[in-house]
DNA sequence: TGACTTAAAAATGAATTCATTATTCAATGT
DNA sequence: ACATTGAATAATGAATTCATTTTTAAGTCA
């Protein structure tokens, strides 16, 4: 088979790897929601590869539970429930808190000012109302942390389901008030952090991550 | 192909996920250990499929870190190493702790009861030194107690990273002061529940599990 | 003897092929 | 007209085949 186009889609490196990683983005980024069929046949001619490491790229993609597999019913793509949602949260909770304790006893004078950083991009993000710009140094700032804290069991599994939540982010938009909290959430954070207080801190993440759970809920079910 | 003894090595259900616990178990139970080769085909004889069943679960129990996958050099089984412990530990720690206070809050009677079963049985096993059976049972009770919680998430992930010590645990043996302590704490556990304190409850899992890891580690470093 | 080269063998990655299971849709009967 | 059956079609599961890479080992030359 000549691969074509397939060789400017998919630079090499180890093909299922690589297709992991593409399929997560197109599975989340847009194209698919909830119970939909994630069509294999299409993937693969649109991607210019077999079906062979495909199928293999989609049972690690169970295994991560982004998508369900059902025998000989093909995979398709887990529609994120309430349930899910709230069943989520509590453990990213009890993970970025723990990153918070962990980060605060060994983070560097060099990784704060990092922090402080993109803090101060965010605020200027917030203030031109600049949606996207914010959501993504938000991540940022909460992966910095994740990444001080290094523990590297910790960043996979809180990259993992993280991963899961995205899905949920693109339902829900911020309300104003909501927003201009988790500024001011995020202000507290930055201070802990300076101070090197791991407990303030983990509570500070805690309760962040507890207002964002309530809020995409109020959204969800509305 | 004939299948001949492998319909009897596999009962049916959908191969792939059938391949996944067996290869599972094989992994840790005996069999291999350190930095081994995970030999394909031999794995694929010896369990009566072809390769393509088979590389699917490999990638499967490599994204989650049972094994680790060398392009065009096959699988290796991972080594676990004390950082590995290190990181393991307290991410299972806080996975717990949120466990304890997650159980509290909803815990039935009839769970409780199961409990205090499990825990007499354990008590039983210690007093005739049968290690094995208080592994056995020791493992049932923290299920229970994350069960409790009613979290699938929580579930999840407690198990696979469970899973990834389990090759751990078959290094290492208990001290009898190791083993009488654990007794206690276990004792403390069953009334912290009883009393249904959460808070109570997570302060002695996360303690009980830095003396497991303290002792492991110990162990190790000798 | 020892290091380097290179040919053969083995193992891995990926595509294809074959078999089985769902799905679709038209035809039949009520 | 509606439901049910059954054949045709499509999709999936798994084995096989082909191509590429790595490993092994023999042979050559310093």
């Amino acid at each position: 088979m000549v691969k074509l186009h397939s060789v400017e889609a998919l630079e090499r490196k180890s093909l299922h790897e690589e297709l992991v990683m593409r399929l997560r983005d197109i599975l989340l980024e847009n194209e698919f929601q909830a119970g939909d069929k994630v069509p294999e046949k299409a993937l693969c001619e649109q991607l210019g590869v077999s079906r062979t490491p495909m199928r293999e790229a989609l049972k690690v993609l169970a295994a991560d539970g982004l998508i369900t597999l059902i025998p000989n019913r093909g995979a398709i793509f887990r529609s994120i429930t309430i349930e899910e949602i709230n069943n989520l949260f509590p453990v990213i909770g009890a993970l970025e808190a723990l990153a918070g304790e962990l980060a605060c006893a060994q983070i560097s004078d060099q990784e704060i000012k990092t922090l402080k950083i993109l803090h101060g991009k965010m605020h200027t993000a917030y203030q031109s109302k600049n949606l996207m710009t914010y959501f993504k140094l938000n991540q940022q700032i909460h992966e910095t942390i994740i990444s001080a804290a290094k523990n590297q069991v910790l960043s996979e599994q809180y990259t993992t389901l993280s991963n899961r939540l995205r899905r949920a982010r693109y339902q829900a938009n911020m309300s104003d008030q909501r927003w201009s909290d988790a500024i001011s959430e995020h202000d507290n954070m930055i201070s802990a952090i300076e101070q090197r207080d791991g407990n303030a801190l983990a509570k500070i993440l805690k309760s962040h991550l507890q207002q964002k759970h309530q809020a995409i809920v109020a959204l969800l079910e509305r």
